[in-house]
DNA sequence: TATAAACGCAACTATTCGGTTTCGCAAATA
DNA sequence: TATTTGCGAAACCGAATAGTTGCGTTTATA
């Protein structure tokens, strides 16, 4: 079974999850109590996010708190970049063309 | 059906066709002729793609070219940018660490 | 010590997904 | 005009996915 990180956030309950836990670290049943599912489905999740090392899990007496490993996202971020370095560049060009009809407005 | 952008990168075959018509617009039997799979396949991908208004098609004769809604891409950009946020202020306070414990030394 | 709480795991189910094959249509070409 | 080419759509299939219910285990509590 390949996990992958893009799969990883592709579900919005697990963004969500994600969202929460950015905050601080919390347990499966208090993750839960904000969705309209079980335990198990967010535990599911969590298993899910933690296969691709999105999140750490600390073991507190019987209770086990997810944090997110915020350092896992800048894969994300490094994929996004080649692309946002793409319309800066197609920004900027249109920037050239505008600030070249200014240009030649004042030199009219 | 629900069609999400983050769905939609979650597959590896289509960030690669992102990849491609990143550069230049191409046709599907083109962009098929770099997997090894089918062009309806390709096109079912293009489909997903066009859904979710990542990708518009251009019809030239019986051909249609495809290319990619850069623009469109910042949607990713904007959710990566709060936890870039948190692992910039994170670097930040271990950068402070770091000069505190400088300063510290310097003033035995 | 008996009970309750917190959790992971396994089995099961319905749905979605990625792929193939087959088809029909429109545009180019022989 | 007959044939080839480029394409999307539909039907179908096996695998993966997201969810449920039902366990068993460990830890806390009455």
């Amino acid at each position: 079974m390949r996990r992958d990180i893009f799969q990883a956030i592709a579900d919005p309950t697990r963004r969500s999850i994600i969202a929460l836990i950015a905050i601080r670290a919390m347990t499966p049943n208090a993750i839960a109590a904000n969705f309209d599912t079980t335990r198990q489905a967010i535990s599911k999740h969590l298993r899910i996010l933690t296969e691709c090392e999105l999140v750490r899990q600390e073991q507190q007496g019987r209770e086990i708190f997810y944090s997110l490993e915020i350092e896992r996202l800048k894969e994300i971020d490094i994929w996004i970049d080649q692309y946002r370095q793409l319309w800066e560049k197609r920004f900027n060009q249109l920037d050239h063309v505008l600030s070249t009809i200014k240009q030649q407005k004042n030199e009219e």
